[in-house]
Order: structure tokens, then sequence, then C-alpha cells
DNA sequence: TATAAATGTAAACAATTGGTTACTTGATTT
DNA sequence: AAATCAAGTAACCAATTGTTTACATTTATA
């Protein structure tokens, strides 16, 4: 059956419209008309559900953070050995930037913004707290394996697995030019991705 | 004698405030009446002096990545062992950050709008042919001095060092909220640089 | 089945935007 | 000192923007 109106649709179609809008040409640059023309539903449609454009960036982006977090608990990490954990982690992060590059926008749009959308958000901060608590148990892990350091920082340890990958992915445009070659051609994706594994590996070992 | 003309003035006054007005609110969310005040001009002058709003980003931009190079070279690398060379480098380019917020911000802006207007800057390319081959030179004194391992990859050195600097300043709002930390006061922000020259000497040494 | 609530459309609005026009004032040159 | 050009001002414009108003239609419910 045929249905004219379909609301969960429609909302659907609005966030994700949103989320591509926002991504591509930040918060400022993002046209509400454009939103609504990709998503298929009229203007009207976006303040009737979403209220304002303001807070349909703050779902996208509450959105953003939480579909990454859900997808690192469905690793399952914990039953790896630590070693192979790390490395998995690191691999993942790389993969996911890479097929979801707005992600990376949105959130450099939000830190243009101070964060001022994510701010109230507990939901967020509460799956974060789950993802630092499964780095450090990797850590620990390790050190009872005699294979990682002692009292390395888990906080500084994700920011960096994080940022090896988010700084080569977010500049690749800047970074193809003044570095005079194509960072996005898949030799030097792979080969960035086995430097980056290196790197975090060299840093955790004993 | 009080000139009530200066047209030299007149233009490093709009390009300190477009600098400014760019960095804070990307290239979209940026006005140019805004651009005019801050510099106290008549708004015809920027049209007048740099054509176009577009065209004013691109030379802040060409410049923020002069600036940058620049003060590289003042370091003197070379007249350093390699390990000091690079800790050098690594300190350098952290305060650097740390200092002018404002190029993380433009060059994240840039990477948004696909590198569009360096992609004819020859300047840039040339300037940053320079810092590889000073990086480089750092790595084969290494490999000579018996401390760095052979074959470490200049490039993706380059950028590992500029990601674990970059990436937790830009994101630091973000951070400081998911992390439930304040990412910026002193203390951490001592433990961040100590965390990235362990990284990054960790990764070089043989 | 009558009715109210939810879902949708079209058009318009007030404010803002990058950019321009018409004009004035000061400095330089011959 | 006259003339010419560069530097500067104020007002305005057409286009675009986020948001709203007024109205229509479908769906669920009493």
């Amino acid at each position: 059956m045929s249905r004219t109106r379909d609301p969960e649709s429609t909302k659907r179609n609005i966030l994700a419209a949103a989320k591509m809008e926002f991504a591509t040409k930040g918060l400022s640059g993002a046209r509400v008309d454009d939103i609504a023309n990709v998503a298929k539903v009229n203007k009207r449609m976006i303040y009737h559900y979403f209220e304002s454009k303001e807070n349909l960036f703050k779902l996208v982006i509450e959105k953003a953070y939480l579909d990454i977090r859900e997808a690192e608990l469905k690793l399952n990490l914990e039953h790896l050995d630590a070693k192979s954990a790390l490395e998995t982690l690191v691999r993942f992060t790389w993969k996911y930037y890479l097929d979801n590059p707005e992600f990376i926008r949105l959130v450099n749009s939000e830190n243009l913004h101070h964060a001022r959308h994510l701010k109230t958000s507990k939901e967020v901060v509460q799956a974060n707290r789950n993802y630092v608590g499964l780095v450090q148990s990797i850590l620990d892990r390790g050190v009872r394996e005699g294979e990682f350091r002692d009292q390395i920082d888990p906080v500084n340890l994700n920011i960096t697995i994080a940022a090896i990958g988010y700084y080569y992915l977010n500049n690749r445009f800047t970074g193809s030019i003044i570095f005079e070659q194509d960072l996005m051609d898949s030799e030097a994706l792979d080969k960035r991705l086995e430097f980056n594994i290196e790197t975090i590996l060299k840093l955790v070992s004993r």
C-alpha cells in the first residue's frame, strides 16, 4: 500500500539531507531550502519537525557522535589480546573516517561554534565515557600481558588515535596540493594506515 | 605628521580583520560589513583593494601558510643533532598552533572548500617543498648518527607531527565536553606536549 | 461518520547579504 | 597653482536568507 503521508520517513529524509548539507557547507553555508529540496519535502516541514536550522544541526551532530560510538562498541575488542585490540581500533577509526567524511566535517563545524550544540547532550557524554573505559581496559590488559608500558594516559592515547587519521583526511585537499601528491590514491591510503598502526604500537610498547 | 590617507595601512588593516573574521566564522559565516567595521575602513575599500570576499580569503589563507613556513625556517634546525631538531620541531608546531589558533580554523575552511583558493598558489607549494626537505634532512642526519630508523617517510612524519597538535587544539571544544575535562588548562596542555614528543621520538627511534 | 489532530503546500516577509554607484576629498605632478 | 589621479564616503540595490502565515488534505478516533 502506498501511503501518501509518512512522517517518520519525512523526518528521516530531512535528517539525512541536513547531515550532508551541513557537512558539505558548514552551519553558516548550509541552506534550509537546499535541505528541503534534497529531502524532497516542503521547507515548512523542517520547521514543523525540527523547530529551527540551529536545532536541526544539533540533532545531526548528536546523532553523528552516537553513531560512531555505537559502531566502536560492536567491534567486541574485549575478546582480543591487547595488541590486536588496539590495532583493530586504529584500523576501525581510520576506516570510519574514510567511509564517513561527513563526520569529520560536522565535528569541525561544531568546534568552530565552540561546541555550543553538544554542551547540553548528556547522552553523548555518557557514550564517550564508555569509550574511554574501553580503551583503558585494553591498556590494562596490555600491561598485564607484559606488552604495554605502564601509566599511559587513555585520553591522550584516544586523542592521538583519532588525530593521526582525522588530520590526514580532514586536510586531504590542502595536503594533496602542498605535498604535491594525491593523498587519496589507494596506495597512499594503505601506506598511511600502516604508518598509523606503527605509530600507536610503538607508542604503547614497553 | 598625521597622514589622513594611508593605503598600505588600510590594506594591512583589512587583511588583519579579514583573517580574524574568516577564522572565527568560516568563509560563509564571515561578513564583509564586519570586516570593514573591525578594520575601520569603508566597505568600498575592500572591493577597491581586494576585488571580492573570495579573493580576500585567498590572500588570507596564502599568507597564513607562508607565515608558518617562514617561522619554521627561523628555527635553524640544521645546527642541532637530529633528535633535538625533531623535538624542537614538535615543540614549535605545538606552540605555533597554540599561539595562532586562526591558522587551524583557516586551514579547515580551505579544506571545506576543497582547497580551491590554494590550488593556484605556486609560492605556497614552493615554501612547503623546502619544509619537507628540511624534515628529510633531519631524518637523514638521525640515521647517520645511529639514532633513527631507516626509510621513514618524511611526508607521513610531517603529517603526524602536525596531526597530534592540530587535532587536539582544533577539537578542544568538543574534546573538553566528551572527555569531561578542560583540555585547555595549562597542566593538560603541558602533558599533551610531552605526550606528543614521546610519540614522535618513539616512532623514529631504532 | 463527524471531527479533530496531524501532515502537507504555496506564498510571502522582514532582515541581511555581497557588491555597486555616484560623489567628495586629499596628494602628486607638471 | 591647476590638473590629474588615488583614496575615501554614504547611500543604495538586487538577490538571498531563515522563518512564518494562511490554507488544504489526509488519517485516526470518539
